[in-house]
DNA sequence: TTCGATGTTCTACGAACGTCGAACAATGAT
DNA sequence: ATCATTGTTCGACGTTCGTAGAACATCGAA
């Protein structure tokens, strides 16, 4: 496992963050994470194989939407909120508000088990 | 040319949009669109084959963002701003605020020729 | 009626996507 | 040193996407 990329803040783009929203799943686990805590990996509870789950989080990591700390043999994922409010004002916001009143992506959930980093 | 389909208000899901709004020209249709007039079919400049510009004119139509109107053989676009507003809230002006930011879609343009309804 | 203009649909093709299982790499524990 | 845990990477598979050309349907004009 090598350090893995996260893009700049300039250097996000809208189509890649609309072409990373527009799958249930990582929508999900995007509301997950909107507390703004830090989650590991394993607290995830995401109904697809483990390579597909690693699959989405890059998906996200290179759309800027979230940053992946690895400490030792786990990582823990965070939303880029700030930084996507920076680059698009209100999107992320109303993105949230719209998976929120939908309830899209409820398939993803967090494990309530002590797994503080 | 048969009767287009329209989703209602309520049909319009987040991930239609998201998806409809994650291509570069799709975005840039839909920018063309923002001022709230109503553009001829034939009016839109977009570098693509015309069955390309079908298909995306489609797609944008699917996920309820625009509306198709006939008269004749000719058909006329709108954006359906007030629908996807009310279905979710500040999305659609994030995305255009974002889209103007980067640029995005700048292929697509009018034709300022005497085109009017 | 015969054309021409306007869009849609069909078919095709390469690329990208979501998914999985298996193999792999890296680290911690024994 | 050996093993187990954790997550990534690598094919593979079927689906969807963006694209184009050709054929088609519809309507207005000559």
């Amino acid at each position: 496992m090598r350090e893995a990329r996260h893009p700049e803040v300039d250097e996000i783009t809208l189509t890649g963050v609309m072409a990373a929203l527009s799958d249930p799943i990582r929508v999900g686990i995007v509301r997950v994470l909107a507390d703004g805590r830090e989650r590991g990996w394993g607290e995830l509870r995401v109904p697809v194989a483990k390579s597909t789950l690693s699959h989405h989080l890059r998906v996200l990591r290179d759309a800027g939407l979230t940053r992946t700390r690895q400490e030792g043999t786990r990582c823990y994922v965070t939303l880029r909120r700030e930084d996507v409010q920076a680059r698009f004002p209100g999107l992320l916001e109303a993105v949230l508000a719209a998976a929120e009143e939908d309830d899209v992506g409820h398939q993803v959930t967090v494990q309530p088990g002590p797994q503080r980093a």
